[in-house]
DNA sequence: CTTTTGACGCGTA
DNA sequence: CTACGCGCCAAAA
């Protein structure tokens, strides 16, 4: 069977309390020192798109208490258009570590969490 | 109830 | 590298 059914199932059953709050908790779950792309904590989140997360995202409030800046696209870069607070993205990760190149990009395959499951490391 | 919108991802040219 | 389009689905107005 595919993903899908089950997923589509909680949908349907009602479980779908919000996918942002489902969202948000996964971003919630991102170490200091890592990022995880969009695409990434749609996957972990199940049932999202990546879309969804961008748009929870969007959504949340500042004091959410969201570590919604640890969340980059799969370029590795910051998606916040200038204003929306992307510089400030920018000296919160630098400030936890993670490093970024003259264009302005982080290198995914050293500072991308692996997930809730995966060790860090 | 309907319509608009949106922090993306990925294939293709 | 740039540019364009499509898919994806929920929340807000």
């Amino acid at each position: 069977m595919r993903r899908k059914d089950a997923e589509l199932r909680s949908r349907k059953s009602g479980r779908a309390q919000g996918a942002h709050e489902r969202i948000r908790s996964v971003v919630r779950l991102i170490p200091e020192g890592r990022v995880v792309t969009y695409g990434q904590v749609a996957e972990i989140a199940g049932g999202v798109t990546p879309r969804m997360v961008g748009y929870a995202m969007a959504s949340l409030r500042p004091s959410s208490g969201v570590p919604w800046h640890r969340v980059v696209n799969a370029s590795g870069e910051i998606s916040l258009p200038s204003g929306a607070g992307a510089e400030e993205q920018r000296a919160m990760l630098e400030s936890e570590g993670i490093v970024f190149d003259e264009k302005g990009r982080i290198d995914l395959e050293k500072f991308r969490w692996s997930g809730p499951g995966a060790s860090s490391s």
